[in-house]
DNA sequence: CATGAATGAGCGTTCATTCAT
DNA sequence: TATGAATGAACGCTCATTCAT
């Protein structure tokens, strides 16, 4: 009986699939991919690991996909926050405030996204997820860092590059705040990282 | 006959462990910790497997010992570098292009860094590798800062998370590099960083 | 749907363990703890190597098993028999003969008995197996020692010492019976040792 | 220069082959068969693990060797011990006396008699040795019995099977004593066995 | 003779994946 | 659909043995 083109049937399978993701974003971030057992993520699932087969067909499909979705969730709320009005300053802010409090967050998706990054471009599948990372992400700054520029708020620049920089600086800090080395309050730390950038590229 | 207090022994020797250091940093570059295979480094090396564990007492220690080595070789080289003459800015670009060609030289160590850097804190042997990175690096870069400071060349701000965000911005243009995003020479990304950073710290 | 309180799966499960011991209790009594491996008890069980690991967690722990249950069944079967009723002597040919048969009828558990016995100490848990193995076995016969004492049917002697030469002797002969050294029937042999001690030890 | 037969060279690699031995025996009794290494020998040895390997030619050859020897210079002692004068009981006594004390004085011999015995007769070459050890040393026995018998010293009994009696119960008692479960000396020991024997064989 | 670096077969154990129920 | 027992490939590590020096 089919509602709203979705069947029970869908809303089920959606659910476990959802609460595996979930699962599976545990384990990995404190195990880290190879660590990590299904077996494991079947237990926080509470279901039997034979199960995960059937809504996820391989370990790494499963890992790729919660890396997929909190990227996802992430870019879409950047994209959000950033077609919004306001000044260019102002929606730096905001995006770096919105990126920073989201691996406050979702420290779970930090670990993920941090510390196994670097392999995926060893995956062909992990490639395309880099691409849509780094490149959905500095466009949404690259197109900021335009309409600045357009507007005279921000000097002439390397805007590609500029932006590639503002992403990984906000990674940076959060990195430096999981490692434990900053102490620092969020909103602090993303002040120092809005100010440093500001600093940078203001005209 | 043991000539300068080494005997032709020991050259083998040091020949070997660096030969098979050399291995297992380009296969663990290749393919991460854990789906580098003994074998794999043995077969680069030319050696058999149980070669190996002549030189090195476990998978981790060889590892580890390609991560330290790296390590250590940029440090002494930025040391060297950053106790020479010069004004701030100009000790800023001569560490910046260190560093950025050191990486580029040794992409097999920055893969590993890169990469596997992530999940070192949960070995208790990487975490003192980590802070030896990140803190020693950082201090080369923030006594650079302070100085920069003294003399009336640099804006006051937070020296420490400067540091950090300097060493970070370093290895997060690499980064592009590695994964193809940029395509510009090495001077001209080394040029890009050390403009960004100087026109977010200047006075 | 759970009879007599165990489930077809219990019942599977507890099948699986005890073939697997038989299996081992072959392996380890033709090769010896160490030329055993854990493919050899596989195939002998008709499973694959990994699922030996579904029912011990190593080699060692399903070694100390099918040691202890050898043991174990024969101490049961010997305090059962030693607490009728009957003479020092009649008692004393019937624990002879229960252990001379147990062996006889269980030479793959002798021979892991009497082949690694020796090394046992050395793990941890081996040393309590020994204990059992000796002391209670010894108390036993030192029980029915002290009530012939008692009685008058036996002189008097050290009771702790004699005991223990007592079950050696039995494994002695059966020693002698494995080597191929007795070509004896087991009732014949069980005679000789119980005519040897009882001239030992009576009045 | 061959003297007495035997060149210079003879006497180094006997004295070689010797050295070796004791230090395999050591180490044979410390850690087991599988355990020890040839490391371990060349090293209690002081020589090169691949000088172990100019006298003998396996592992198993050394350990055999070290057995055999063991057991030779115990068979050789009691053959001397048992053609001198006296008394049935005065030569049991003597003969028993004899094995305790070797055993005693050589535990890392009767740690490799005792724990490993029963793994030889899976060697082709071992089941020669463990002939040597019980029918020689029983045959010594049995002659011992077969004279008491005419001599109206000893009962009528089955000599073969009691000579084995006799030679395994100093064993079992050192066994106790090795494995600490008799603390007392080996002389009391041995009169504990003497009497058991004595008093089960006498007339 | 002596050395010890090099070899490589071998084994215990793990775990992603399958499949009968 | 859901289960979880069964599978077997894979890998780190050891160590008896060889052989060039």
């Amino acid at each position: 009986m089919p509602v709203m083109g979705k069947t029970r049937k869908d809303v089920v399978s959606e659910f476990r699939r959802s609460e595996l993701l979930t699962a599976a974003r545990t384990v990995f971030s404190k195990k880290g991919y190879h660590d990590a057992t299904i077996d494991d993520i079947a237990e926080i699932a509470e279901v039997a690991k034979g199960t995960v087969y059937l809504y996820y067909k391989s370990k790494k499909e499963i890992y790729l996909e919660a890396l997929r979705f909190g990227i996802e969730t992430l870019n879409s709320e950047l994209l959000l926050r950033a077609s919004g009005p306001g000044s260019c300053l102002e929606k730096l802010r905001i995006l770096t405030a919105t990126k920073m409090e989201y691996f406050e967050e979702n420290r779970d998706f930090f670990n993920i996204y941090y510390s196994e990054l670097g392999k995926l471009p060893s995956h062909p599948a992990g490639l395309e997820l880099v691409k849509d990372l780094y490149f959905k992400q500095a466009k949404i700054f690259a197109r900021l860092l335009r309409e600045g520029v357009r507007r005279g708020e921000i000097r002439n620049l390397n805007v590609e590059k500029t932006a590639f920089a503002i992403a990984d600086l906000t990674r940076d800090v959060t990195t430096q705040r999981v490692l434990g080395f900053s102490k620092a309050s969020v909103k602090s730390d993303t002040d120092f990282v809005v100010d440093f950038i500001w600093k940078g590229i203001a005209r």
